[in-house]
DNA sequence: AAGTTACTAGTAATCATTACTATCTCTAGA
DNA sequence: TCTAGAGATAGTAATGATTACTAGTAACTT
């Protein structure tokens, strides 16, 4: 009798892609791969960067983790799956969540507006943190 | 006397300049970089890529166009300027004005939420466009 | 146990962008 | 008008992030 556990494309949990789901887990914050692959190597010292950006690939993919793929620079990753914003510090890049709510006819008035069958929406705050923010105007941008 | 008649950073308005300018006005959409190469090409064949680069990002930097940082892939540029927001197509990459309204305390209430100092905020919905939409589920995705 | 598939480490390759360098051009004085 | 910068350019090299490839290993199926 066949039986399928974990969602589809990822046959397996492998040590390494559990110990890249925990470190994602712990990390709190929304790191980019290769802090990830900081991280991991702690407790892998040998994995690979390749092993951690496809892990990560397939995560995202079973719908396990979250793919930020707004703003400039690398990609970064969400352990945290239920919708919920970002908000980026122009000046030292960190990423918090902003838990503000949209209308929920967003996508739909998409739909209407643009004739494109929606499948969803991405948005992103830019600003200043209350670290940085203190600093603006001190601080000469080079 | 001295006077600035063009804006920061933008001390002279040369002819590759003003011919990229050109070419992603008259392109309606909203090319990537290498796209406004090819455009550019037509007019200005000795033209450089980082030519091209520098002046979108001087452009950009000046207001005078829009940088679209959203999604993955390339940067994409875009001539209009006053607020708006784009849908994606995630089959073939078409990118489209969507004139849809946030409301409009949204930044606020990031800030509130957050403590940043919020200077605004970009907002991507993604879908299948009505020609890629009619063919989804009779192509088979590799 | 054997065959098959998923996965991995290590490395090479690719893609998008930025940096560098030598040369050219414009412009503001002297 | 001449000239010294500053600004800009073409061409090329370098970088950063990601993906692809390869040969070997581990796990599942029968
Ligand atoms: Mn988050
Ligand atoms: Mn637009
Ligand atoms: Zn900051
Ligand atoms: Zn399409």
């Amino acid at each position: 009798m066949e039986m399928k556990q974990l969602p589809e494309k990822m046959a397996r949990m492998t040590p390494q892609r559990r110990v890249i789901l925990e470190a994602l887990r712990k990390s709190g914050n929304h790191p980019s791969a290769d802090r990830v692959y900081e991280l991991v190597r702690e407790k892998l010292p040998h994995v690979s960067m390749g092993t951690v950006y496809r892990n990560l690939e397939t995560l995202a993919e079973a719908g396990m983790i979250q793919r930020l793929e707004l703003g400039p620079g690398p990609r970064h990753y969400d352990a945290g799956i239920k919708e919920h914003y970002h908000i980026r510090c122009l000046q030292c890049g960190k990423i918090e969540d902003t838990l503000v709510e949209l209308p929920s006819g967003l996508d739909r008035a998409a739909r209407i507006k643009t004739g494109f069958q929606v499948v969803g929406h991405e948005l992103e705050f830019v600003g200043y943190c209350p670290g940085c923010a203190k600093n603006i105007g001190k601080i000469k941008i080079k």
